[in-house]
DNA sequence: TTTGGTAGGTTTTTT
DNA sequence: ACCTACCAAA
């Protein structure tokens, strides 16, 4: 009987990708080119071909969707080749019976070892491990049930910490920006000594003290944020080479797929855990063991997280055998794409093409022409809304097959969503709207979380605060008060003061029953812990405690739904418990704080998807819509005079295009709501940097050949006659040169980019605290001598 | 302690 | 236009 091969339907490029054993490999991979199906049948082909043991490999990936969908990719080619092994027939001919008792077979022995998951999830898992080994440098320690706080519980703590504890004012320190600071810092592998080496003034200063306060109180709370779940890792690996050690020898074959979005603490971690931290590449012993990384640097869009797409371009440098590309054996690109049509392809390639930072490739189509992109002009949202709405309706109506899931409406805020949502609700087509307000992020979903969070972990007194009074208990400010003032005296957490009924009673007097009663119910299920599973604890916390009941005797609207989302929780720690082998309490939590919108997302849906361009990145839909593409808006006029900012709106574009497989729209409004008053809108600069050819307008004159004045445009957009009057474009720039700016003050350059006519500069500006990158032919910037 | 009102901020994107 | 957080009044 013939045997299917892994490499079957691949082209040349796939299966050198696939065929890869050990050494570094980068995968250059444009959109739609098959990178999912080389990064699982590589994973398959390790463990078949080269009998490499599934605990061996860590596959890294951007969400949490699809390092589930990897999973069951990969179960299923392992399913297919058995099939053929031990009945000799293709598994769709087996009987559905037969098929589950194979699969579930496959996962017992081989996809259940495999470490596929995101950087948070999986290096969450391996702290829980090895926590309680790492010490920061000023001796602060964390234990393996730490709680993981989430942007909510992070900002709070932070002005907590800015107006409370230091007396700053906050309109020089805003928390939020602070707090993007230090999360940049850990972001970079920053301590608060690195950050205020990198700032060397009482902005960076301050905030270096914020992040030592911060630190502390994190570990006060035995709790982590998102980086941590990153850099402390990094930390461990750097102190403590026994750790290191056992992981580089656990991790054979390391995987990273979306390899442009990493930023520099997740590419150290990656180094350390390949490397075994051996910095000389000369050193570097490849045998049994493999780095392998897929990318697309035109496919960057997260730089505001810290995200650096120059890690991809340097793989070569930093692992590879740095040679040419027609010589390398150390890279490999795959540039046909299988997923849209010519058109939508060549759109995409004219609109990338505008970028100067990129790394030499091009999307080669394998599908025909197809229909031309479809251009809207709208007077106003509402409009764009049901142009948009009627289009689908029509494409539905023309063809049965068509299913409302085939439909994605993709925009550049979270905000747009709103008129489509109306539109779409006045009709009655099902939709679901991704992202935007988190589930996790309910009131009723964090009370409830918390209650499971101080059983898990009775440190988080952040968490124990939020509910010692929810549902009502008489436990009023001042008791809390009391409580919280002896705690912070004895340097202990709150819930030692809490458990202790000597000092309840002393502390809280007339109100010492009720904290004790809410002590109790705590401490009862905090001894269940190791024995009872996750969805015992939450059933037994929601009745003890009385929140469910205590919503339903509100008898409001608002308190059913809060009800029903609570129970909905539930049914969630019931499937996770069903579908993952643990039950614990602890698994459910971490499984929860890392869960994003985007994981619920069913593709094959019959309902039409609305989502920001981001969290469209790596899915494809039949139709998609384009809109809001207008300037300001899309690119967001934060970037409109950063050249580095503007090229990765472009980037994003490049994405939303590339997500359409048969046709795209396109649409703007000519006048938008803004901040609830109307403003007039321009047409977005990368309308006009399609291809006229290949869309179909639906008025003539619908883009602009030239974008009107008023509005910064970018230096694309300027003819090239204007250019020298501009600014002082012909003006040389240096490294070391100080300028002044409007808006950021005085500034010096720190480094140059380019030459000759594109030239872009970066700007330290130490009023803001900040580094800018700019386009000296357009910032509003002058020399000071 | 709870309610209600208003001022002020918000809209870039998220694991 | 909308939401939140904070403050004043009961």
């Amino acid at each position: 009987m013939t045997q299917v091969s892994l490499l079957d339907g691949l082209n040349p490029a796939q299966r050198q990708a696939v065929q890869h054993f050990c050494g570094p490999l980068l995968v250059v991979a444009g959109a739609g080119s098959g990178k999912t199906r080389a990064l699982t049948h590589r994973i398959a082909y390790l463990v078949r071909q080269y009998r490499v043991d599934p605990a061996e490999i860590l596959a890294v990936t951007f969400t949490n969707k699809a390092a589930r969908e990897m999973k069951e990719r990969i179960e299923q080619l392992f399913a297919e080749q058995e099939a053929y092994e031990q009945f000799g027939i293709p598994l769709a001919e087996l009987e559905s019976a037969q098929v589950t008792r194979l699969k579930s077979s496959v996962y017992q022995r081989i996809t259940r070892f495999l470490w596929i998951g995101t950087f948070h999830s999986l290096f969450s898992r391996i702290l829980r491990l090895d926590i309680e080994k790492y010490q920061d440098p000023k001796g602060r320690k964390w234990t393996r049930n730490f709680s993981i706080f989430d942007e909510s519980d992070v900002q709070s703590l932070m002005k907590e910490i800015v107006t409370k504890q230091l007396n700053l004012d906050e309109r020089k320190f805003d928390p939020k920006s602070i707090r993007y600071a230090i999360s940049n810092a850990k972001n970079q592998g920053w301590t608060p000594v690195d950050l205020e080496r990198h700032q060397p003034n009482f902005r960076g200063r301050t905030i270096a003290q914020v992040y030592e306060i911060y630190q502390d109180q994190l570990a006060a709370n035995n709790a982590l944020d998102f980086d941590d779940l990153i850099w402390i890792p990094v930390q461990l690996f750097r102190q403590n080479d026994q750790v290191l050690a056992y992981w580089h020898q656990n991790f054979r074959h390391i995987l990273v797929d979306e390899y442009q979005d990493t930023n520099r603490t997740q590419y150290e971690l990656i180094r350390l855990l390949t490397t075994n931290g051996e910095t000389r590449k000369s050193q570097l012993n490849w045998q049994n063991r493999s780095i392998f990384v897929v990318g697309d640097a035109d496919q960057s869009i997260y730089r505001f997280r810290g995200a650096d797409f120059t890690i991809l371009m340097e793989f070569q440098d930093s692992f590879g055998d740095g040679l040419p590309d027609d010589d390398t054996r150390t890279m490999v690109k795959l540039e046909e794409n299988y997923r849209s049509t010519a058109t939508i392809i060549r759109a995409a390639n004219t609109l990338i093409d505008n970028n100067t930072e990129r790394i030499e490739k091009v999307l080669k189509p394998t599908r025909s022409q197809g229909e031309p992109i479809f251009c809207y002009q709208a007077d106003n949202e509402m409009v764009e809304a049901e142009f948009v709405v009627n289009a689908i309706k029509r494409l539905k109506s023309k063809d049965p097959n068509v299913s409302w899931g085939n439909f994605a409406i993709l925009y550049r805020t979270n905000a747009q969503s709103r008129p489509f949502e109306e539109v779409l609700m006045r009709w009655g087509i099902p939709y679901t709207v991704v992202g935007g307000q988190r589930f996790y992020d309910r009131k009723e979903i964090k009370d409830v979380l918390a209650y499971l969070r101080v059983v898990a972990n009775p440190a988080d007194s952040l968490s124990l605060l939020r509910i010692i009074n929810v549902p009502r208990r008489g436990i009023g400010k001042s008791t809390i008060d009391k409580l919280t003032q002896a705690a912070t005296a004895l340097n202990v957490p709150l819930w030692e003061i809490l458990s202790d009924e000597t000092s309840v009673h002393t502390l809280a007097g007339r109100s010492a029953k009720p904290v004790l009663e809410f002590a109790q119910l705590l401490q009862h299920w905090q001894q269940q812990l190791s024995r009872a599973k996750a969805t015992e604890i939450l059933e037994g916390l929601l009745r003890d405690s009385g929140y469910l009941e205590d919503l339903k005797a509100q008898g409001t609207e608002e308190a059913e739904e809060r009800a029903q989302n609570v129970m909905e929780l539930y049914n969630a720690a019931r499937q996770f418990e069903e579908e993952q082998g643990d039950p614990s309490l602890e698994a459910f939590l971490s499984n929860v704080s890392l869960a994003s919108d985007l994981d619920n997302l069913q593709e094959d849906s019959e309902k039409v998807s609305l989502m920001t361009l981001h969290s469209s990145k790596g899915l494809e839909f039949p139709v998609v819509f384009l809109v809001g593409m207008e300037q300001g808006l899309f690119p967001n006029f934060r970037a409109l005079e950063d050249p580095a900012a503007l090229e990765e709106e472009r980037r994003l574009c490049y994405v939303g295009i590339t997500r359409a497989k048969e046709k795209l729209f396109i649409s703007y409004a000519s006048e938008r709501r803004l901040y609830g008053n109307r403003e007039v809108a321009i047409p977005s600069l990368f309308l006009s940097e399609l291809p006229k050819e290949l869309i179909e307008l639906d008025k003539p004159g619908a883009i602009p050949r030239q974008l009107s004045r008023g509005n910064t445009p970018p230096i694309s957009a300027v003819p090239k006659a204007q250019r020298a009057t501009r600014n002082s474009y012909l003006q040389q720039w240096s490294v070391g040169d100080r300028l002044q700016h409007p808006q950021f003050g005085q500034g010096q350059i720190t480094h140059v980019f380019g030459n000759g006519e594109r030239v872009t500069i970066a700007v330290k500006f130490p009023s803001i605290g900040q580094q800018k990158i700019l386009d000296p032919r357009i910032a509003p910037i002058q020399k000071i001598n």
